[in-house]
DNA sequence: GTCTATATTCCGATAGAC
DNA sequence: GTCTATCGGAATATAGAC
C-alpha cells in the first residue's frame, strides 16, 4: 500500500471515530494532507469503499492485539482491551464500532457486513476470555459468558460516548467498577 | 405549537434516532408531510435549532414519564425504564442520548449544552432510583449508585446500537441479564 | 403567520491532462 | 499516482409571495 493511501485510511479512521460516517468529507482529508478530493477517489471511488478498508484495519489490529494478549493471565487480558479504550478516550475518540453503529442504518450493504463482522469478532473474543477466565478463578460472573460479553462491550461502547458528553471520569468509573465486578 | 410544527418535530425526532444528525435532511421532513423544505427554516432558521426543539421535547417526556412512576417500587420503576428502550428497539431506533453524543462533536454549543443536560437528569433520575430501590431492599447491586447508574445507562444505550447490528436478541439478552444482577 | 420559489454553498464523483 | 476542471445533485438557508 503506498504511502499516501496508508495515510488516507488513518486520518478517516480517526474523522469516523470523532464526528461519524456522515459527519466528514473528502476534503477533510485531502485538505490536511495537501492533496485534492479527486487524489480520494483515485484511492477510494466510493465513500463507503474508504469506510470499508478503515473497518478491514481495525479487524487486523484487533486480532493482532488479541493474540499478543494470549499468553496473559484472563484479567490482565481484559484490562489490556480497557487501556485500548482509555487510549481513545484520551483522543476524544470513540469506538469504531460505536460510531458506525449509529449511522448503520445510513451506511452500505458492504459496509454494515463489516460492521456485523467487527461486532461478532470482538464479542466472540470476550466471550471466550470470559470463559476461560471463569475456568481459571481469575474473574468471576454470573450467568452466561455471552451475555456478560455483551455487558462488557456496550459499558465500554457507551462509556466514551457519555464521556465526551460529561468529561473523562465517565469512563473511570465505569471502567473502575467493571474490574470490581469481575474480581468479585 | 401549530400542528405542523408539531409534527415536523416528531418526524426530526424520529429521524435523529435512525439516521443522525448528520444523516438526515430538512427534505426527509418535508416530504412525507408535503411540505417545501422552506417551510421547516420557517420554524426552525437553523437545522440546530430543529435539534434543540427535539431534545427539549425528550426532557419534557422524560420528566413526564418519571414522575408517572414515582410511586412504583423501584425495581418496577426501573422495568418501566428498559420498557422505553424496548419499544424503541422494536422500532428500530436508538435513544436520543447514544444518537447525540455519537455525533456530538459536530454540534453546535446550543445542541451540546443540552445533550449534557439530557444526561444529566437521566443520570440523576437513575441515581436516585437505585439509592431508594437499595434502601427499600428492593434493588441489590454494589458500590456508589451513581457508578452503577453508568453502569446500566451505558448497558442499555449501547443494547440499542447493537441490536440494530446483530439483531434484536441482544437487547433482551442485556435486559434480562441486567434485571438479574439487580434482583440479586 | 405560513409557505413557495430561489439562491448559494458544498459534497461526492467523473473525465482526462500530466 | 496525482492533478485540473467540472458535473450533477443535494444540502442549508434567504427573500419575498400569499
Amino acid at each position: 500500500m503506498s504511502e499516501t493511501k496508508d495515510k488516507i485510511v488513518e486520518l478517516a479512521d480517526h474523522l469516523l471515530r470523532v464526528k461519524g460516517f456522515n459527519g466528514f468529507s473528502y476534503k477533510d482529508i485531502s485538505d490536511p494532507l495537501s492533496l485534492k478530493n479527486a487524489a480520494i477517489h483515485y484511492h477510494f471511488p466510493a465513500k463507503a469503499d474508504l469506510g470499508v478498508e478503515v473497518i478491514d484495519h481495525e479487524l487486523t489490529k484487533f486480532a493482532g492485539q488479541t493474540k499478543r494478549w494470549q499468553s496473559l493471565p484472563e484479567d490482565e487480558q481484559l484490562e489490556k482491551l480497557i487501556g485500548v479504550f482509555r487510549k481513545h478516550c484520551q483522543d476524544k475518540n470513540i469506538c469504531l464500532m460505536g460510531s458506525l453503529a449509529s449511522d448503520f442504518e445510513t451506511l452500505s450493504p458492504e459496509m454494515r457486513v463489516k460492521v456485523q463482522e467487527l461486532g461478532k469478532r470482538i464479542l466472540a473474543w470476550l466471550t471466550g476470555c470470559l470463559e476461560q477466565g471463569r475456568h481459571n478463578k481469575r474473574l468471576h460472573f454470573k450467568g452466561e459468558a455471552s451475555d456478560r460479553a455483551l455487558m462488557i462491550m456496550t459499558n465500554l461502547q457507551s462509556s466514551l460516548l457519555m464521556s465526551r458528553v460529561l468529561g473523562p471520569q465517565v469512563f473511570n468509573s465505569i471502567s473502575t467498577q467493571l474490574m470490581k465486578d469481575l474480581k468479585k
